[in-house]
RNA sequence: GGGCUCGUGGCUUAGCCUGGAUAUAGCGUCGGGCUUCUAACCCGAAUGCCGGGGGUUCGAAUCCUCCCGGGCCCGCCA
């Protein structure tokens, strides 16, 4: 509803301002949020340089001219020095209301269109997802939520290295030290998975010292073997494959029981041998060294990409012939862009460069290059974590520590409520908490990672928005209980049905109106509400478009803060008047439907109850 | 050493791309508020040379430049 606002706000500013003698044709850039007024429009700082009038004449100059057509959703233009302002009209108040109960979960769905394959995660499958690892998570997840509210068609995928050299680690791992059958699958791959890279580091450090004596490098056998395991397993040796794919298997199973719990779901696992095996690799080595920009180093093919600033050769092809990373990630994402109109990829601030030589390589051979999310790391105070040597605070043991905590806080404030709901309660709420906690902070951030501060949530984090929800379920359950509306809450207050189609028709050809039609809504706290509520299809194309996902955390967070003050200071069931207190029971019907949708957004439980 | 990125009250943080109205909010601190729809709540106060210098501009947290400090990267790993 705050797009048609601002859209009819700029239009009578565009008419205002051609009838003043400004010539301009004003856009969606032309205004903006404000803290002094519903929206505002700075284009008289533009229009100064043109006409050599101050900005305060010429937004006078256009306020002056202004004709509010009846019915119109803005009901007063002002000029405030430079600025002009615009605020809306008393039936803007009702309308909003009565829009969000008709459209319920699909209200602030936006109408892009357009196929997108969003990259999230695609965690090594050597073990559990870590902290850093659900950074990536958690941003993903809320932007593909972001962008499928846009109205975007979104497929999450994630990208499985089933055949790298560190999956021959791991496989290496898992023959030397079985995996522990009894634990959580893919922290029983890191288990191993660790022991076998303490085995590679003391041969490789006993090497070292006795090449200070004799001058000769020993090679480590253990690197050997593994080296084996890739030529085995790229040949297609059926053994080597079932052990890969065996403990890759066990690695995903875990990280998919940890995405689970923190409700992020992938639409696809793609796996990087798909790549191999259909022979794609090698057409594009082939496609590659095409353009001239290949050549060998020693008996590596690398790839030239200076002209992308790229100083160093990109390796594509391992001297024993062998593939890379690099080599399958182009094929995935050429396999990609066949089927997508945009691709997407959330990545952690290590994979800079190679996602820059990723798309310059993609450039090369003309094919479209993905856009790229980067956040910035997340660590340890005492240095950054690591998977190969064990040091990291697994995603598994982050969240049951905060669910505990949170189930202590259910135990303490609701002793009487069944085991059940108190468990229940608490994983949406622990779950909310770490997912608010880490998509509240914008990517390009870097974080140390601290237990206090991870089992303290905030207190305006994901509690406070899932009480703000529980808060209007608990008087719309109360109203239904004392007969005040029926069950399904149809048609609880009458509002003035206009439709938007007679609005632009009077728009047209009326007079300047009064706009003195009277809201039923008269507190401030009622007004400022539904103009928060009002923002939500505004707030989530700016984050899909900018994809931006922690700016929609501060949106959910300040929706939740006008429903809480509204709460406070406006009585609904206690009201007197009968009218304005169905009016009242319908504005929280519509709170809880819009919060239930941010909640959605983020992807943390909407709560009855807690 | 080179590249990228971050630096905003005691702590965490928004705004920076696209310069403009008193710099956003939370935690913590201090003070107030439950016989009224769940106090996981609400209200109020104090706290800022927006890392530092220089520049561009009528106007800079925002753009440019240098410097300082933190993080990441610079593998025939991913």
């Amino acid at each position: 509803m705050y797009n048609s606002f601002n859209s009819q706000f700029l239009e009578i500013l565009n008419d205002a301002a051609n009838k003043a003698g400004f010539s301009v044709s004003l856009d969606e850039s032309n205004s903006e949020f404000s803290e002094h007024a519903d929206t505002t429009s700075k284009i008289a700082f533009e229009l100064a340089s043109i006409y050599k009038k101050s900005p305060a004449q010429i937004s006078s100059e256009i306020v002056s001219n202004i004709s509010i057509p009846k019915g119109s959703l803005v009901g007063e233009i002002k000029s405030a020095g430079p600025y002009i302002n615009g605020y809306v009209s008393n039936s803007f108040f009702e309308k909003t209301v009565k829009k969000i109960l008709d459209e319920k979960e699909n209200y602030g769905s936006g109408t892009h269109t357009g196929k997108i394959i969003l990259e999230h995660t695609s965690a090594n499958p050597n073990g559990p997802l870590h902290v850093g690892h659900i950074r990536n998570s958690i941003i993903g997840d809320t932007l593909g939520r972001i962008l499928k509210k846009a109205g975007f068609d979104v497929e999450i995928q994630y990208y499985i290295n089933d055949i790298g050299r560190q999956i021959a680690v791991v496989t290496w791992a898992c023959d030397k030290y079985p995996p522990d059958l009894n634990k959580k699958s893919d922290l029983a791959i890191a288990e191993a998975y660790i022991k076998a890279n303490a085995d590679i580091r003391k041969i490789n450090d006993e090497n070292e010292s006795l090449l200070n004596e004799s001058g000769v490098l020993r090679e480590n056998y253990i690197n050997v073997e593994i080296d084996e395991l890739m030529k085995l397993v790229e040949s297609g040796d059926k053994d080597t494959l079932s052990k890969f794919t065996k403990y890759v298997d066990m690695a995903i199973s875990g990280i998919k029981e940890t995405l689970l719990l923190m409700n992020v779901s992938h639409d696809k696992f793609v796996r990087e041998s798909k790549f191999l095996f259909d022979g794609s690799v090698w057409a594009i080595i082939d496609s590659l060294k095409k353009t001239g920009l290949t050549q060998y180093d020693k008996e590596a093919l690398v790839l030239d990409l200076s002209d992308y600033g790229f100083e160093k050769m990109l390796v594509i092809q391992r001297s024993n012939k062998t593939s890379l990373y690099t080599t399958r990630d182009i094929a995935y994402h050429i396999w990609k862009s066949e089927q997508s109109d945009r691709m997407i990829n959330v990545f952690g601030a290590d994979h800079k460069l190679i996602s820059g030589q990723l798309c310059a390589a993609l450039n090369v051979l003309g094919k479209p290059a993905p856009e790229l999310v980067i956040f910035e790391f997340v660590s340890l105070s005492e240095g950054s974590m690591s998977t190969r040597r064990g040091k990291f605070i697994s995603a598994d043991d982050l969240l049951h520590e905060v669910i505990s905590k949170a189930y202590d806080e259910v135990n303490e404030r609701r002793p009487d409520t069944s085991e059940e709901l108190k468990r229940s309660i608490a994983k949406s709420v622990g779950v909310g908490a770490v997912r608010y906690d880490i998509i509240r902070v914008s990517p390009e951030k870097s974080t140390v990672f601290d237990w206090n501060s991870a089992l303290d949530f905030e207190k305006q984090g994901a509690p406070y928005i899932q009480y703000a929800y529980a808060r209007a379920s608990g008087i719309l359950q109360k109203a239904i209980e004392q007969n005040i509306v029926s069950e399904n809450l149809c048609e609880i207050y009458n509002f003035c049905d206009i439709s938007d189609s007679e609005i632009s028709k009077t728009s047209k050809n009326s007079e300047t109106s009064e706009t003195s039609e009277m809201s039923i809504f008269k507190e401030k706290y009622e007004s400022d509400l539904i103009k928060k509520l009002s923002q939500f299809q505004t707030i989530t194309e700016m984050c899909a478009i900018d994809l931006k996902a922690h700016s929609f955390a501060t949106y959910a967070r300040e929706l939740a803060d006008s429903f809480n003050q509204f709460y406070r200071f406006v009585p609904v069931l206690n009201e007197e008047n009968e009218e304005v207190r169905l009016a009242r029971i319908s504005l929280v019907n519509a709170s809880k439907i819009v919060i239930g949708n941010a909640l959605d957004v983020l992807g943390i439980d909407a709560l009855e109850s807690m």
